[in-house]
DNA sequence: GGAAACCCTAGACCATACTCTAGGCCGTAG
DNA sequence: CTACGGCCTAGAGTATGGTCTAGGGTTTCC
């Protein structure tokens, strides 16, 4: 066989099983094949959506900007307009790691005052988002 | 003065001025002092906890994760335990980077697909999260 | 000193993203 | 052929993170 049931992909994708059923729902699989008696039929690309989607939330996306996401692709036809919305959303990625490098110095520098003892006033994770804007 | 209202934080963090008020209940402000009726009086490291609690969010932590990120810091009694925290959450941060890395790596991709119209089956967003470990 | 523009609390309501329940159909092993 | 597990749909319920309303006090400024 090798397709899988709406159990055995949300088992894979260590999802609730109600939770497969939601994302089809919400347009973030490929079509869903059905078998003569309505089951669902599933295959290693639906598994890779729905892995995707649980990572891309825990990078705060949105289940609707996921699924903008997902829909991104070369299609020559829609070429310029895709382009576009391509070019923000790395814009958007490449701000969301500069915060993160931000508060991983913050977080390292914590931790390396924790270790000397040393004051820390200024290590707070909290400081880590002021200031905005490093050189380009 | 040089104190704020409820509303001028609110404003100023661009936030909704029932949101600061849930955010001081959830604890992810220090204390707020009050005056003698009883009204919030805000100074800028509120104003700097409330952005701070924005963008985290938007980072995809959670406001219990961010509150622990804010509590943080380098007490000599607490030492151990924190560093243990921290060293946690410095992990969880550098995967969030790789992980959006790899993202951007294949809006990037797929911008230069669009580009040049060429085929770009292998550009799809999806295929930014699959084989995990790139090496250290 | 009074009215417009604020602030307070308590609690109801909302959107997102699940998660579960009820009531019923399929499929296979005994 | 029937019992049991798994699947189906529709819809209700839950958790998180707000957002709003009602009813009332406060502050400011002319």
């Amino acid at each position: 066989m090798s397709t899988l049931s709406t159990g055995e992909i949300a088992e894979r994708a260590d999802v609730n099983i109600h939770t497969v059923r939601y994302y089809e729902e919400r347009e973030l699989l490929p079509p869903v094949p059905r078998s003569a008696a309505g089951h669902r039929r599933f295959d290693d690309e639906h598994l890779s959506h729905i892995r995707f989607v649980k990572r891309a939330q825990q990078l705060g996306f949105t289940l609707e900007e996921i699924r903008e996401l997902l829909s991104l692709r070369a299609d020559p036809e829609a070429g310029a307009e895709v382009r576009q919305k391509t070019e923000g959303k790395i814009e958007e990625v490449e701000a969301k790691i500069r915060d993160l490098k931000r508060i991983k110095e913050k977080l390292t520098e914590l931790e390396e005052a924790c270790r000397e003892h040393g004051d820390a006033d200024d290590c707070l994770v909290l400081h880590a988002l002021e200031g905005g804007e490093e050189p380009d």
